[in-house]
RNA sequence: GGCCUGGUGGCUCAGCUGGUUAGAGCGCCGCCCUGUCACGGCGGAGGUCGUGGGUUCGAACCCCAUCCGGGUCGCCA
């Protein structure tokens, strides 16, 4: 008969030498020191005991019992001749009257050591993710997140925001993401849809009265794969607050993600409130990107002009992106290192050249600058032992790649970059409109329901290129957590803006009849954000990729490939939502 | 879909310019060891070098095709 539990694998300690107790958990494993002694580590969810074996008898009841199988082991605790200060029960040990086998392990060799998954191939762990998750330095990661979102609740929550949960069964929304589609029984040919985030239900809340919402929103998007973003699913904060401001919703993320960070974060500090702000027109020519790594304090300059007729190839007619780094001392193998792997992440090229201490321009490019040395050194400010990174391209691309390069050099440079803090920013005033790069027309820059700033006067005055939007992004160390806005909660003025780019009140009604609908009854004004939770748990941890932060993370393919995932389904499961399969040869 | 990168015992990796029988560490199995804690010592098993084709006297290595990971661009209102 097997006895209950009396402590976990990390609560015994010296005073409770001499006490008859029960614990459980997985064989770890077992140092055998001799034919009669050996120490068998019994690791639990809390940490790990040491149980010694020392009669031929335990030692008979345990070979062949393999590494990870459970056991219950009840016995006497006795203080250890000799101790292990390295752990919290290395004092003491358990000397075990009963060893009985609850779930056997029936493989000898494991598909990887378990304290060393982290090692192993990627996609045998995530096959066998249920092995990966019993190495505490993996379990650690699932349950930090689980911390992290129960203070995310526990702070919302004191600040009056209520937790209301939105419809995952809704319908396709027709811009944006790739949907999940999910066959109707009942509706031959019809579909619902998982949503891509609640932004509708979460609008429709605040109209219905609801003054402060949020939620941990599951959402759907059926788009690739990147290192910190996982294919198919991820949550959002979802919130949304009726009757307020742009400066109301900073307020709250202000006052909730700081702490959170400082706490749990593998840095110890975090930007306190006001964070920075910075237009988005700002951000694209000094940084390079609409998310900068504020930890970085390099710059982008334009050298366009300088550069102009220097007969340099790829500069001719294009525009030119530079960084100047002072005192970048690396050599010529880290350079053309750090070159391709902005050419990798980029996909354009990357260019250098160097001041020496003569004050001479050598290396890269530099041969192409000799003639107008002095008015490269003037233009661009240039002291001896500067390091100038350059980008060229249409003037969006060279900034682009400036931006990528900017937090290489940054990372390359540590007199350029902070250490071990989190440098949040808002990033504001996005244009309203756009020249769509394929379309060639007007278009929507971002997302068409945030409110234009001016609101109906500036629709009706202003050029569309020069009118901002009350839409935000929350970013944090160069990674976008969170787009938000003040939505546009008048009719008449998402009509108005609708029209803009061609399209007419029907076409509003007809792609969003139900928020169109409401907001013709009375809605306040509002605004929200939704931060990624994912990726703010990526980042407190310090992980590079999205998958050690989920459960059970899905491949880059979107593939479950423990559960097996999508998989076929039978014909009677077809047959009732009206679904046949043809596919090509 | 494009580009980059990888695939060698259960795991991690080495394998040079193509040249004997493909190596190491960890793990596994056996024996030895009465205080280990990354225990130690001795011995052993385990490989279609992702797959298919080609070049060659000879291929893990070179070429072509293909499959499977990962990164990235496109995509992500």
């Amino acid at each position: 008969m097997v006895q209950s539990r009396t402590h976990t694998c990390v609560q015994l300690r010296l005073e409770d030498v001499g006490k008859k107790v029960t614990i459980v958990g997985w064989y770890d494993n077992m140092r055998k020191v001799s034919k009669n002694l050996g120490f068998l580590i019994l690791r639990d969810f809390y940490g790990v005991t040491q149980v010694v074996v020392e009669t031929e008898e335990m030692m008979t009841k345990l070979s062949g019992v393999n590494n990870e199988s459970t056991l219950s082991v009840t016995g006497v605790v006795r203080e250890r001749s000799s101790k292990n200060t390295q752990l919290p029960t290395g004092e003491i040990e358990v000397v075990p009257e009963e060893i009985s086998v609850l779930g056997k392990c029936i493989y000898n060799e494991l598909p990887f050591e378990v304290n060393r998954s982290k090692e192993a191939d990627e996609a045998v762990r995530l096959k066998y993710r249920y092995l990966d998750l019993r190495n505490p330095a993996v379990k650690e990661k699932i349950v930090l997140r689980s911390k992290i979102v129960a203070e995310i609740r526990r702070r919302m929550t004191e600040q009056d925001f209520l937790e209301i949960t939105t419809p995952i069964l809704t319908c396709s929304s027709p811009e944006g993401a790739r949907d999940y589609l999910v066959p109707s029984r009942n509706y031959p040919g019809k579909f619902y849809a998982l949503p891509q985030a609640p932004q509708q239900f979460k609008q429709l809340l605040m109209t219905s009265g609801f003054d402060r919402y949020f939620q941990i929103a599951p959402c759907f998007r059926d788009e690739d794969a990147r290192a910190d973003r996982s294919p198919g699913e991820f949550y959002q904060l979802d919130m949304e607050m009726a009757f307020a401001t742009q400066d109301d919703v900073f307020g709250v993320i202000e006052t909730v993600l700081p702490p959170i960070f400082a706490q749990y974060g593998k840095y110890k500090t975090a930007s306190s409130a006001p964070f920075v702000r910075i237009s988005y027109r700002d951000a694209m020519s000094k940084y390079g990107t609409d998310k900068p790594d504020l930890r970085i304090d390099l710059v982008l300059q334009d050298a366009t002009q300088c550069m102009e007729g220097c007969g340099f190839g790829p500069f001719e007619g294009q525009k030119v992106k530079a960084i100047v780094v002072d005192r970048f001392t690396a050599t010529r193998k880290v350079i053309d290192k750090l070159c391709s792997d902005v050419e990798v992440q980029s996909g354009q090229k990357a260019y250098w050249f160097k001041v020496d201490e003569s004050g001479n321009l050598t290396g890269g490019v530099s041969k192409f600058l000799q003639e107008r040395k002095e008015q490269v050194i003037t233009a661009l400010g240039l002291k001896r032992g500067d390091f100038v990174g350059l980008t060229a391209g249409k003037e969006l691309d060279a900034l682009k790649t400036a931006g990528v390069l900017r937090k290489f050099l940054g990372s390359a440079c540590e007199r350029h970059m902070k250490q071990d803090c989190y440098e949040f920013c808002w990033i504001v005033d996005f244009p309203m409109y756009e020249i769509g790069e394929e379309s060639g027309e007007l278009e929507f820059c971002h997302n068409p329901f945030s409110m234009p700033q001016g609101g109906m006067e500036a629709l009706m005055t202003k050029d569309p290129l020069d009118i901002y939007a009350y839409q935000y992004d929350l970013v944090c160390n160069g990674v976008e957590l969170s787009s938000g806005a003040v939505r546009n909660h008048d009719p008449e003025i998402m009509v108005k803006a609708f029209e803009i780019v061609g399209l007419k009140e029907e076409d509003v009604k007809a792609k969003f009849p139900a928020m169109y609908n409401a907001f013709c009854y009375g809605a306040p004004p509002h605004a929200g954000i939704a931060p990624g939770v994912d990726r703010m748990v990526m980042l407190i941890a310090g992980e590079e990729s999205i998958r050690e932060i989920i459960p059970f993370p899905m491949n880059k393919m979107a593939q479950d490939v423990m559960m097996g995932a999508p998989s076929e389904v039978d014909e009677k499961q077809l047959g009732d939502v009206h679904i046949r399969i043809d596919l090509p040869q």
